[in-house]
DNA sequence: TTTTACCTACGTATTTATACTTAGAAAATG
DNA sequence: CATTTTCTAAGTATAAATACGTAGGTAAAA
């Protein structure tokens, strides 16, 4: 009787060459189970690219990156493709390195001197929708009460159509009174829905609306 | 006949508290000449914010950091106060690090590992707006002959640096009374630059202004 | 089911951005 | 060297964006 094996795409993200080899590796001895696909990036940059392009099951995130940090590339990713499951990976098990990740929305972290079953331990952890710390991980962050890690809020792209539409209008340089006249509603009626944008993107004016555009692949 | 003693107002930007107290220490040796006024900060955003308050001769400045990087703060601090003096230091002689701070905009590079006699040199070096970086930098740095520093700004479509500053900082979220506090012109003059971006940039407003930001990779 | 939250809609008041204009200084051009 | 252009600076006037407030409708949560 032939068991089923399972495939996982997963993108690494970290610098080192030497890094995204060990972890191929290490995956790669843990075939019994399990078939990897896997992709690599050596930066943020790159690495939210390659979310936008293809879909990964997972993603192991290295925290020192060359320019983006790994939180920060997570909370791109995240603004991207909401339900992104990530994974932090990192030499260091410094406290704000891990509350940093994990408030910018990875789902666990683990450390890099991990053993080979464990990985897959916390991989399958993390696809499973559950989180995962290594112990060493799991101790500073208690020891540290002031966690207070915030659900990664899926709701970001909560945007409704009107207000897609409208932001897709002011991207492209339309004003509230064009967009009114357009839509056939009043130009205050516009004025509300950017008013909602603004606080529903978290941003302070038409730049951050723009900016807001892009990252939602908009412009 | 007394030597006048010459005062340096110095900013250390480090998050190990054991460094900053390390630099203040090497420095108060060598008080034979100079005496040191010194501020320190955690993190880059109270650098940034310590930075627009008050005035330093030369920053000094880990890479490292706990969320904007060392080479991310310099970009910061640069964009406000362009005349900044900035010394970048670090444990590690990365290529990638160095190159990435040098493009920052710091003007040296030296290790932790420094002698304290060897420090004074540098910041004096520096203080005399010439470039200073610790022997194992320069070696690696020669070696990766691909060094590039500061690629003379690529045209940016003729804009000029007042420009280019004010857009950057437009595109940052600011608004023109922010800019021109920031700056200590008035506002209206920036009312004035940001007219005269429009019509070069060829764009019909705020919208148009930030994708043109994009386009020249000053987001 | 009642409550809550939120979208749509629009009004007023204030702040911010844009248009148009002037003018001295600096840089480029002939 | 003189001329022309462009940058910096700033004023007035208008348009646009933002803050705050109200309200009906709808859909989800309690």
């Amino acid at each position: 009787m032939t068991k089923d094996i399972e495939t996982i795409k997963l993108l690494i993200v970290d610098d080192h060459q030497m890094v995204r080899d060990g972890i191929r590796i290490m995956l790669e001895s843990q075939n019994k189970k399990y078939s990897f696909i896997i992709a690599e990036t050596e930066n943020g940059e790159d690495a939210v690219k390659k979310i936008l392009q293809h879909r990964y099951d997972i993603v192991l995130m290295d925290y020192q990156l060359p320019k983006m940090t790994g939180a920060e590339t997570v909370e791109k990713i995240l603004l991207y493709r909401p339900k992104t499951k990530i994974l932090a990976l990192s030499n260091y098990d410094e406290v704000t390195y891990v509350t940093n990740m994990l408030n910018a929305g990875a789902r666990g972290y683990i450390l890099k001197n991990i053993e080979p079953a464990e990985l897959l331990t916390a991989i399958k952890t993390i696809l499973n929708d559950k989180p995962y710390y290594s112990n060493e991980v799991a101790v500073k962050l208690i020891e540290n009460e002031k966690i207070k890690v915030k659900p990664p809020d899926p709701d970001r792209l909560g945007l409704t159509k009107m207000q897609l539409l409208i932001l897709k209008m002011i991207a492209q340089e339309m004003s509230n009174d064009e967009i009114a006249v357009t839509l056939n509603i009043a130009k205050r009626t516009v004025d509300s829905h950017r008013q909602n944008l603004l606080v529903k993107l978290k941003v302070k004016n038409t730049v951050g609306l723009v900016k807001a555009a892009y990252l939602l692949k908009l412009i």
